[in-house]
RNA sequence: GCCCACGUAGCUCAGGGGAUAGAGCACUUGCCUCCGGAGCAAGGGGCCGCAGGUUCGAAUCCUGCCGUGGGCGCCA
């Protein structure tokens, strides 16, 4: 039963634009087969509560002017008016404009209620498609970094925007334990325990000498570094509320020799080639710079080759209609190409291999910079970012801004207990809200079943203002979802506190001169606000307080 | 030099074919009998980097230029 309910704002959509195909038919314009009816919500709440611009995109192909196609198209409809519109008009060069009557809004509390914060806002254009997101994925070298708490807040976040979406996901973390790189790691640990200078091109960080100090006499430093970084690694998201379904070794994947097989299925497929001792990629065939180095020539596999054989694994499990996502950092999109080119010339559909690369992270504190650097050992941790502001103002903040844009991190600001903080802010909503239900119950009010409420009491403009922007959270999260862009929900809920501060400044729930019913009604739309905060929060993996 | 992203209010950023371009901070000014004033409201502030093009319509799409960041290894 909530399952349908959850479908109303679809249905109002559905309904206004099948009202508006009608009208086209009546006035006898030919659609195209695949047109479809554009429906927004204008800017300007002048303009209505919906707003189409059909008349204007029709009027050239049906010679018609657009103005007097639209007068057409709302008189019509003023005599087959669809439910809860109460009124058609024509503005601008020819936008019909649809207002509402308050009754559309008083359904969308009750769906709130009925669907709970697990179920409001969920949509079904997932249908159980397999998805696997693959993101931070850090070498084992050392803790992660600031940095990739952008790629981790954004991965989860994409990764629970597509479950509330109806797709099934798996969260996968691929390691890369083998290569040079980790050489180098092992021979910094080895260096350090001896009390000998760590080599020049090796790892510098503090932490190699305190996990040096930690590793006992004897041990493998590569396999005790692996599983020391990972355990870091692992405890650290972990801490942020990241957990990833699955770890894929670099190292197991060679040890099983699936490479080989990927190598072979390259050959095959002339994608490869033998040249100076090496064997490379044809990369370049399919929009890559250059061809790239698959073995080198003294035998031993570049990164790309096992990562083409992990790609291709990864597929494999994610049948042939699932979907993969990466999430790299800014430094690795020169090598989106040429997992692409590996990708198609091995047969796979290059668009079943989404890359989402994230900008880099300014990190300030008050304003002056602190540099991130791996490699010469002055990195902020994403231990210390968790430390000093919080996992749910980490997050949050991560998801301010598009992954697009390289943006600044003031951690002295996002740690801050002020409703300038905008985590704060929505955070604060949401355990407000709280105590007015708490309050209520305190002040021994009974409440009704929603079902039994008239929520027909609910005209302040405040409510309204509220109700609508709960009624948007749908197709918020359902753009942010198809955008793969999780900052939408981010946006939506810092208008939708501020909706919801204003109703509670000059909404009084209980108290002297409030109406029983009205009490009632408010109690309804209160809970309805706590579902929505805590849906768009959830979606963000940022915790919902009930008191702060 | 080539590739990718970005350039919107003083600052941090939304908006990514549609109507008069938005929010927060900062600045000016109002509002506390009562659910937490940790708030709410009003006001000032914009060649949407520049120049062309496409379109009924461009901050939005295309091209070029300028600026910023990142990448251009038989590293990962």
């Amino acid at each position: 039963m909530a399952g349908t309910m959850c479908q109303f704002m679809a249905d109002i959509r559905t309904s206004l634009s099948g009202a508006l195909r009608a009208a086209l038919v009546a006035a006898g314009v030919d659609l195209p087969g695949d047109f479809q009816v554009g429906l927004e919500r204008p800017a300007r709440r002048e303009h209505g509560d919906w707003s189409s611009n059909a008349a204007l995109v029709v009027a050239k192909g049906a010679e018609r002017r657009p103005r007097e196609l639209a007068e057409e198209l709302a008189a019509w409809l003023g005599e087959h008016q669809p439910e809860h519109v109460a009124d058609v008009s024509v503005a601008g060069p020819g936008f019909l404009n649809f207002r509402l009557a308050p009754s559309w809004l008083h359904r969308v509390v009750l769906d709130a209620v009925a669907c709970g914060s697990e179920g409001y806002g969920r949509q079904s254009l997932g249908r159980g498609r397999t998805v696997i997101v693959e993101f931070v994925s850090a070498n084992p070298t050392g803790p992660v970094h600031a940095g990739h708490g952008r790629g981790a807040a954004y991965g989860d976040a994409v990764a629970r925007l597509l479950e509330r979406c109806g797709y099934r996901v798996q969260r996968e973390f691929y390691i890369n334990d083998r290569g040079s790189q980790m050489d180098l790691y092992a021979a910094s640990l080895a260096a350090a325990q001896k009390g000998e200078p760590v080599p020049e091109e090796g790892y510098h960080g503090r932490y190699i000498a305190d996990w040096a100090s930690e590793m006992p006499a004897g041990a493998d430093a590569r396999n005790w570094g692996r599983e020391r970084a990972l355990a870091d690694q692992r405890d650290v998201l972990g801490s942020m509320s990241v957990e990833f379904d699955t770890w894929s070794s670099e190292q197991a994947l060679v040890d099983s020799g699936v490479i080989g097989d990927t190598l072979d299925a390259l050959d095959r497929a002339g994608a490869s080639y033998g040249s100076d001792g090496a064997v490379w990629l044809r990369s370049s065939d399919s929009g890559d710079d250059k061809d790239r180095v698959l073995v080198k020539s003294d035998g031993e596999y570049t990164y790309l080759l096992p990562d083409i054989a992990y790609h291709r694994d990864k597929l494999d499990r994610a049948g042939p209609e699932g979907l993969l996502i990466n999430v790299w950092g800014a430094d690795h999109h020169g090598y989106v190409a040429r997992m692409k080119a590996a990708m198609s010339a091995l047969g796979c559909d290059p668009d079943r291999l989404e890359v989402a690369v994230t900008q880099l992270v300014r990190l300030e504190r008050n304003g002056a910079e602190v540099r991130i650097s791996k490699r010469t050992g002055d990195l902020i941790e994403l231990r210390e970012v968790l430390d000093e502001v919080g996992a749910d103002a980490a997050r949050f903040t991560y998801l301010l801004q598009s992954v697009d844009t390289a943006p600044t991190f003031d951690l002295a600001k996002a740690a801050a207990q002020v409703m300038e903080n905008p985590v704060f802010y929505v955070q604060m909503a949401h355990a407000r809200v709280c105590a007015i239900a708490d309050r209520a119950r305190a002040g021994g009010v009974v409440r009704q079943p929603v079902e039994e409420v008239d929520l027909g009491v609910l005209v302040h403009e405040r409510e309204l203002e509220m109700m609508r922007r709960l009624s948007a959270f749908g197709e918020v999260v359902k753009a942010a979802a198809v955008e793969r862009a999780p900052h939408r929900v981010t946006a939506w809920l810092r208008d939708f506190a501020a909706a919801v501060h204003g109703f509670y400044h000059d909404c009084y729930v209980v108290g002297d001169g409030v109406a029983p019913e009205l009490t009632q009604a408010r109690l309804a739309l209160v809970t309805a606000a706590r579902v929505g905060l805590a849906a768009g929060l959830g979606t963000l993996g940022v915790s919902a307080p009930e008191s702060m």
